[in-house]
DNA sequence: ATTCACTATTAAAACGATTTAGCGCTACAA
DNA sequence: TTGTAGCGCTAAATCGTTTTAATAGTGAAT
C-alpha cells in the first residue's frame, strides 16, 4: 500500500530510457515510431510493476482533449433522466470517456453558468444537455465553434445542433385519440410550467389535434398549467374544477411527476378511474404498472434515447477536430402506448 | 459566438501587465500580495471583457487539485441512489466541486477499476463510494496515503476509512419486531445477492435478533436470497415456496427492487396482503404510499445521507495537505419505520 | 573513404497555469 | 551620500505529458 507514485521521468530515469520511448509505448504508436520489440518490452514491464499511470492533467494540457463528457440534466432523481443518463454513462464508459454530471434545477441561469464552466475550465470533449432555456441564442454565445453538443429531449429554436428525442406530437396524438376513442368527451389537460420546452409545447398540440380529428370542441379551460413550486395545490386544484365544475370525463397529464400527484388525490376526492374519468399519463415508470387500477402511459423509450444521444455525440467529437463541415440530425423516436386499465372504459 | 479565447499569457500581454498579476488576482491573493487596486480594477476588467477562463489542466497539473469529486455507486438508475447523488451534487456545486459519476453495476473487478481510474487519471481530490467488495483489501492496494474517501451504504473490513449510513441493525430490528406485534409468527425474509454486504448482514442480524426477542423460532429455511440476474423466478419461487408450503403470515423483504417484483405477483398468486401475509419492506419509495394496500417500510433518510457524506469528505478533503493525523468517522443515521396498511392485521 | 539509407533513440519545445525569489523604485533615516 | 525598508511588480521555474526535429550507429553501395 502507499506505492510510490512514479512520473513518466522517473521511470523513464529507473528502466534508463527516455521519456519519449514510454510515451510512444504508452499511446501504442511504438510500433509506428519503430521501437524495438525488446525495448517495448522492458517499458510495459516497468509500467506494470510500478503501476505507473500517466497524469491526466499534464495529457489533457497538452493534447486538449479531456475525455470528459458532460450530462446537464434538470434532475437526475427524476426516473426518466437517471435512466437515460445510466445508459449513457455505460457506454461511455466502454468508449473511455467519464461523465461529469450536473443538475439545472430547470434554472436557466444555472444552466448556461454550468454549461460554460464544464466546457471552460472542465474542458469537457462533448455536452449531453436536456436545456431548459426559451431559446438557442444564450448557448450561441458561449458555445466556441464545432463544440459537439447534443440537445436531449427538448429542442431549441434559433440554434442549429443536433437533438435526440420522441415524436411528442405524435405521442400525444394517439393518446389522446385513445382517449376519444374510449369515450371520453371531454379530456382535461395538465400541463408543466414552463409550458414553453418544446415537448410540452408539441404534447399540447398533439392533443388539440387529436380533438379536431374526434370533433370535439377545444375548451381552453381544460388546459391547466402546473407548477412544480407549487405542485401539490395546483393539482388539486385542477382536478377539483375539472371533475366537479367541468364535469371531465378524461384526464390526460403530460408529466409522470403530476401524475404521480393524481393518484395521489383520486381517491381521497372520490374520484374513481377508469368509472368517473378516464387517465393516462407521460413517461411511464413502476408505479404506473402496479396502481390500482394500473395506468395507462405513453412510454418514451429510455434506453434508446441514451443510446442515440452518445452515439450522435461520439460524432461530432470525432468530427470536432476535422475540416468537413458538421451536419446537425435531428432524431426522433417514436413512443409506443402501454395501455392500461385506467384509460379502458369498464 | 466564437468568442476568441484568450490564455493568461495573451491576456497578460494584451494589458500590459506580467501574468503572475493576473494569476493573483483570479486566485484572491491580490491583496495578500499587494497589487495596486487599480490594477486589480484593470485586470479584473480584462478579464471579464474577454470572458478569459484559466485553463482547468494547466491549474490541476501545477495543483495537484482537481475539484472534481467521484460519486461510484452500483447503479444511479435507482432511485435510492439517484436521490443522494443528487443531494450530494447540490452540495457539491455550492462548494464549487464537479461531480464525475460511474456505476459499478455492484461488479468488484469493475468498481476496482473506476476508482484507480478516477484516482491515478481524472485526478479526483476524493471517491465517495458504494462499494460491492467483500473486504477493504484490495482497495488499500490502490488507495493513496491520505486519501479522502467515505463510504456510503455499505461499510467494509480491514479499512479503516470514513463511512456514512443507517443504523441497518436497528432497522430491521424494529420492523421485525413490528410485523412480530402485529401478530405473524413466521416471517419470512428475502435477502438479495451477494449476502456479504455489511447492510445485508445487518439487517439480517436485526431480524434474526426480533425474533429472538418475540420468543420465535429461527427457521433458516425462512431466509432466501434473489439473485439480481434472475430476480423474477426467484422471487416467485420464494413467494410460492412461502405461501404454499411454510404457510408464512409476514413477509420482509430487505431491497425495494425485490419488493417491486413482490408487488407484481402477489395478486396473479393470489396472496392478500395484509390478510394472508403482513408486508414490509426497506429503502421506502413513491411506489410503496401509492400500492393497494400501501406498503409500509424502513425509510432511509436518503436527504441526510447524502449531506453527511458530502460532509465527511469535505472534512477529510480539507485535511489532506495537512499533517494532522486524520482519524476516521463512522456515521450511522437512525431509519425510520413508515408504518402503513400492508403490515396491520386487519 | 565517402555517401546514403535506415533503425532506434533522444533532447527540447510546447501546453497554460501558480509561485518563489528577486528587481527597481521611492522615501525616509543616519 | 549611503543604507534600508516597503511597495508594486515580474522573470523564471515548475507541474507531467506529447511530439517534432535531430542524432548516433550500422551496414551497404559508390
Amino acid at each position: 500500500m502507499a506505492v510510490k507514485k512514479y512520473n513518466i521521468e522517473e521511470l523513464a530515469k529507473k528502466i534508463g530510457v527516455s521519456k519519449t520511448l514510454i510515451s510512444f509505448v504508452l499511446n501504442n504508436k511504438a510500433d509506428h515510431y519503430g521501437v524495438s520489440k525488446a525495448t517495448q518490452k522492458k517499458v510495459l514491464e516497468a509500467i506494470k510493476k510500478t503501476g505507473f499511470r500517466p497524469s491526466f492533467s499534464a495529457r489533457m494540457l497538452r493534447l486538449k482533449k479531456s475525455n470528459l463528457i458532460g450530462v446537464l440534466m434538470a434532475d437526475i432523481s427524476n426516473p426518466f433522466f437517471a435512466q437515460i443518463a445510466t445508459r449513457i454513462e455505460q457506454l461511455a464508459d466502454i468508449a473511455g470517456y467519464r461523465i461529469i454530471m450536473a443538475n439545472t434545477h430547470e434554472n436557466p441561469k444555472k444552466e448556461l453558468d454550468l454549461l460554460e464552466s464544464l466546457i471552460y475550465s472542465q474542458g469537457v470533449d462533448g455536452v449531453i444537455l436536456t436545456s431548459s432555456l426559451k431559446s438557442g441564442i444564450p448557448l450561441k454565445k458561449i458555445l466556441p465553434e464545432r463544440f459537439p453538443l447534443v440537445l436531449l429531449d427538448r429542442k431549441l429554436g434559433q440554434l442549429e445542433n443536433s437533438s435526440v428525442g420522441i415524436d411528442n406530437f405524435d405521442g400525444s396524438l394517439r393518446m389522446t385519440t385513445h382517449l376519444a376513442t374510449e369515450g371520453a368527451k371531454k379530456i382535461g389537460l395538465l400541463v408543466i410550467t414552463p409550458g414553453y420546452l418544446s415537448p410540452i409545447r408539441d404534447r399540447i398540440r398533439g392533443y388539440t389535434e387529436a380533438l379536431s380529428q374526434a370533433g370535439i370542441e377545444n375548451d381552453p379551460e381544460l388546459i391547466r398549467e402546473i407548477s412544480f413550486q407549487s405542485i401539490e395545490k395546483d393539482v388539486f386544484e385542477a382536478l377539483s374544477f375539472f371533475h366537479l365544475h367541468k364535469k371531465v370525463d378524461g384526464l390526460f397529464v403530460l408529466n409522470n411527476q403530476i401524475a404521480k400527484h393524481c393518484l395521489l388525490n383520486f381517491e381521497q376526492m372520490n374520484i374513481r378511474i377508469p368509472h368517473d374519468m378516464l387517465f393516462a399519463s407521460f413517461d411511464d415508470n413502476d408505479l404506473f404498472s402496479l396502481y390500482n387500477p394500473s395506468v395507462s402511459a405513453v412510454m418514451q423509450p429510455v434506453d434508446q434515447l441514451g443510446h442515440k444521444a452518445f452515439g450522435e455525440l461520439s460524432r461530432l467529437i470525432s468530427l470536432k477536430d476535422g475540416t468537413e463541415k458538421i451536419e446537425a440530425n435531428e432524431l426522433n423516436l417514436t413512443p409506443e402506448l402501454i395501455i392500461r386499465q385506467s384509460s379502458r372504459r369498464n
